[in-house]
DNA sequence: CCGGGGTGAGATAACGTTATCCCGAAAGGT
DNA sequence: ACCTTTCGGGATAACGTTATCTCACCCCGG
């Protein structure tokens, strides 16, 4: 019976114990002596094939069931080819992130596993994660891209790599990448304020060298432009510092000919200008729908991103990329909604 | 040279082209071929055993580069029995919840990867999430548990899980865990307002089926009685809907002897307290610290609890015992803080 | 000059699955 | 009665690693 040399710790437990000490679990080897069949019978009826008689599937269940057998999904992948599995590589995971969740979703939907981890808007371990995600062999990977270089996925994408940005393209590349129709957004806000009086409407957003932030700040200036709005003292972007964004209000809000609006450039801003600011007699429009946005009064006007028509195309982007490698690149840009709750209605 | 049958596409692309028109990616035996070495040879230089000649070595990195070549983690992992990742399975990945922040960073700290997945507050999925990380082997796993039935781990426990809880325990089950010190922070919340002249304190918390808010809600009980206070309409419990809030807040502030003080049971429901009520003149002290917490005036006075000591104890019991399958189980209470920020601190 | 350590590197066997091939037996047709 | 067909099920070879064993070789002391 004791196949091994070590003979310790016999006393009919289910594990045999190796030589480390730990519990060893049953394999398909151990239910097929268990059920008096053959390995790949056990496969069969692990996997239900329809090929095998009832009674020795019964017998092999029973086997199952006895030894509490669970079959080891890394050997499964190894010889399938696939995991079955989908990683998401996002810049914070404990933070309020309604994409992922539709990721989560809309992955769960299509019997995909998804498993996630933070980048912390840090490009090593951007790099880290993925390359983690590669060598795990993950059907396809979502990522949030941080900063602008991102030669390290030539050769992985080169090898097979399904990979979905969200959010913002991974620039250089040409990648999928579902992404949020941000110029239309800031015009919505820019257009709205219009539409209630304003002329004077200052912008106050994160750092450029952040795409989002980026595209939304020149979408800004040119929204200005086009209404003949002068931008002295209107545009501020930068880091998202508490003292910065007093610094900007005050720029916007003093001197000669003061702003009567504020556009935020996200979720983060518009808590931070609400915060440091407590007079409301200006307008407010932020970039980014949030829990926040209905606990100030006035409820805060945003432009919301159809988080969940982003997290679903971008599942669906990778599930269409991992079926067929080849494949033309899709680049699918997001409609977003202007919900006005107030803040944004506000006269000059 | 084209060992296989179908020779399509050898236009010499690195990565041969598989029956299934995926591209096979470079294994060590392609290395070791390129290189004019023997597979395990490449193997030590991968893993950068010090036996090997500096000029093979150099020539397998070679081949490395030239094949960019990376190894599959899922071979490894079978192989050598562990897969040097821990699993954390939580209430809602998308959600602001700093212990699960805590727990990255202190594993990233000890070289170890940590795969997160969404449990939805979902017994059911719960269980589809651990168990699917069971089956991948993982080292280890965090879990935030929900419901009261966890049976389906008892094999997995048996066969050699190594499992921490977080936040609540595993009822029934006698495993490692962390939770907050829920007794004394209700207590510091009640002595708070009690030294600030408050006599009539309400309760407003969570669904007691939940650990925590039982927890909580049974300390402010006791809390009350030790005080020599009444109950009368001051303990609301519940599901965490608005409409329940609101009658809540109603019961407790009308009638004759109205209520001058309110502990809120988390953060969710501060959140909820303030939103659906306007005047402030009711002291509050919130359990559970939050980004809005600073963003009310007066600023929110809160229980905080020490995200960080959580989620770093927890990895630590999880390397314990994966160390020593064996050793006892320990079950940590971290101690909670009063942060005294303005509301808590109004007279009655 | 030869035997004995060290040392670098190759053949080979696992790890736990699934897929391919093949075979034995039962069933059905002539 | 015998041949063919079908079908359930078993042996065996992958999948891509690492570990064990073996061996050839070189250096040095006896």
């Amino acid at each position: 019976m004791a196949k091994n040399g070590d003979h310790e710790n016999d006393g009919h437990m289910h594990g045999e114990v190796n030589k480390r000490g730990r519990t060893r679990r049953p394999t398909m080897v151990d239910v097929a002596r268990e059920a008096g069949v053959a390995l790949r019978t056990v496969s069969r009826v692990v996997n239900d094939d329809a090929t095998v008689g009832s009674e020795l599937a019964k017998r092999v269940h029973d086997a199952i069931a006895a030894l509490d057998y669970r079959p080891d999904e890394r050997a499964r992948h190894l010889r399938l080819g696939v995991t079955g599995t989908l990683g998401a590589a996002v810049r914070q995971l404990s933070h309020v992130n309604p994409v992922l969740r539709a990721v989560e979703r809309a992955a769960r939907a299509a019997d995909l596993m998804v498993l996630a981890a933070s980048t912390e808007d840090d490009e090593r371990l951007e790099r880290r994660v993925v390359e983690s995600m590669c060598r795990r062999r993950f059907d396809g990977i979502v990522l949030e891209p941080i900063g602008a270089d991102h030669g390290y996925l030539l050769p992985e994408l080169a090898a097979g790599l399904c990979l979905v940005a969200v959010d913002r393209p991974v620039l250089g590349l040409d990648v999928d990448c579902v992404i949020s129709d941000n110029v239309a957004g800031i015009q919505a806000a820019y257009a709205h304020l219009a539409a209630h009086g304003h002329r004077r409407i200052a912008y106050v957003g994160d750092d450029e060298r952040i795409f989002t932030a980026q595209e939304r700040a020149t979408a800004f200036r040119a929204c200005a432009a086009e209404a003949g709005a002068a931008l002295d003292g209107m545009v501020h972007t930068g880091p998202i510092e508490p003292a910065r964004i007093v610094h900007a209000l005050a720029t916007a809000l003093e001197g000669p000919d003061p702003a009567t609006a504020i556009i935020t450039g996200n979720a983060t801003i518009s808590v931070e200008v609400v915060r440091s600011f407590d007079d409301r007699r200006v307008a407010i429009v932020g970039f980014d729908d949030s829990e926040l946005a209905t606990l100030l009064r006035p409820d805060l006007t945003v432009v919301a991103q159809d988080d969940q028509a982003i997290g679903s195309t971008a599942i669906d982007l990778l599930r269409a990329r991992i079926a067929d490698h080849n494949r033309p690149v899709h680049r699918v840009t997001v409609p977003v909604e202007l919900l006005a709750r107030g803040s944004g209605e506000q006269p000059p």
